[in-house]
DNA sequence: CGGATCCTTGAACCTAATCAAGAAATGTGG
DNA sequence: CCACATTTCTTGATTAGGTTCAAGGATCCG
């Protein structure tokens, strides 16, 4: 297939702006396309901020647009018709959101913290899949991550008890903060911020917020970790916390 | 039914025998093969039939094969070092079994049923993956397959009651047992055969043995399925055991 | 037929859910 | 910057669904 009739020849510097600092650029799954392509992508990308609670997708609706994430959270989430929630899938930068060949997600994909997004039409990424494999190579690679991520989780959910379940999810978080280095901090010690309410931990674990809140203080009063602020928890050895993690 | 033939020799067409009547053919990853591919793949695989229990991938070792299934059950599944397991995922024919581009899998699969394979080597798959655009499009629509299914059982765990998950394994068997069509059954009526005993169906579904045991007999005493055997059930309304999946 | 595995059922127990209230944090408008 | 409203979080008391422990019954297979 032949480039589309809009492209204008750069000669120069053809790596757009936007992608020159981008986290998708080298680590998600732009890093397979070649400059022409960024520029093409780009060109019909735009880059935007949302707000906490702002949905990307919704399940049952047909989606049409594709996101990387920059920066921030996303939650996946299912629900039952009771009103029952589980959610399915925490992402950060710099991974894809989207649910490629299906017209309907069955998930709800929202924002949980302010996030940034580099965000697509639908039909310009799967035109661009046809074009490059390298492209389609690394969105399966990440749906393979996401697999993995999944079926973590479902031990978790299936077979741990309440503290194993809030120990894993908070392990999972600090592995997910960038470590603040050079500050000569003790090894193994950790600071991070919780990206999620309590109501959201208790409905990534399959528990009650009352479940979620007890079992912090009970780690707590292990000396497990510490409660800084409601959101801010400091882990002052990882590898007691991975003590509890039942794994 | 006739028993197709052992193989019959065809010199001059290039399909492979064992290719011609696969399962995994058309609707499995072999899909996206021409004629000479599947040749090479077939030169380099092996049929063959294992028994229940038998591992094909442990977790922490290396796999060396990866797989087609062409009849039976396999399941996926991880464990605790204090022995709680939990299965992941339950794969029927034509699916491919294995982990791409990972060396350890973090997984155990173990036929179920008496399963045939269709197995290669591990090099041989990823060297025509790297050939063959089409056959990585096939494993990554599986692999979003897989994702979705994990997704679900992940709803399914963190949220459900007993019963519910109960009707939901059996409505997932169901879907996944060929309907034995012309007998004129009324509309809606289903029979099959459990591949699972109630131990494994306690591991896929986060329960004990116990519980599984009593919500089966409930469901009996509601009126929602009959068991004429201890694997042989007999769903008389599709629909009301729907309705008991709480989705 | 005998032994082993698989399954069911009952009783006691326990973990996490539910129900309820209040405290802490966050945000808003004056 | 403070007073008030709202959301978020914690803690306590009670309840319930599922686990654990225990025993006996089916089913399968040599």
């Amino acid at each position: 297939m032949t480039k589309s009739a809009t492209s204008v020849p750069l000669e120069n510097d053809p790596l757009p702006d936007l992608c020159r600092a981008c986290k998708a650029r080298h680590r998600g799954i732009c890093g397979a396309l070649d400059a022409q392509q960024l520029a093409e992508l780009n060109r019909r990308s735009h880059k935007q901020v949302v707000e906490p609670g702002k949905t990307l997708m919704d399940a049952e609706e047909p989606t049409s647009a594709y996101s990387n994430i920059l920066a921030g959270v996303v939650k996946l989430s299912k629900m039952l018709p009771d009103g029952r929630q589980q959610i399915v899938g925490l992402q950060f930068a710099p991974d894809f959101v989207g649910r490629p060949f299906s017209q309907e997600s069955a998930l709800k994909a929202e924002a949980v913290t302010s996030t940034v997004l580099c965000t697509f039409p639908r039909n310009v990424l799967e035109r661009m899949i046809a074009d490059s494999a390298g492209l389609e190579h690394n969105l399966y690679l990440q749906a393979l991550a996401e697999l993995d991520d999944a079926r973590d989780l479902l031990l978790t959910l299936g077979r741990k008890t309440a503290r194993e379940r809030v120990a894993t999810f908070l392990l999972m978080i600090a592995r997910h903060t960038p470590k603040a280095e050079g500050t000569g901090e003790p090894q193994g010690s950790t600071d991070f911020e919780l990206p999620l309410t309590r109501a959201e931990i208790a409905d990534f674990l399959g528990l009650t917020i009352e479940t979620v809140s007890r079992q912090l203080t009970k780690l707590k009063g292990s000396g497990v970790i510490r409660v800084e602020a409601n959101r801010r928890i400091c882990v002052p050895d990882l590898e007691l916390l991975e003590a509890e993690t039942g794994d």
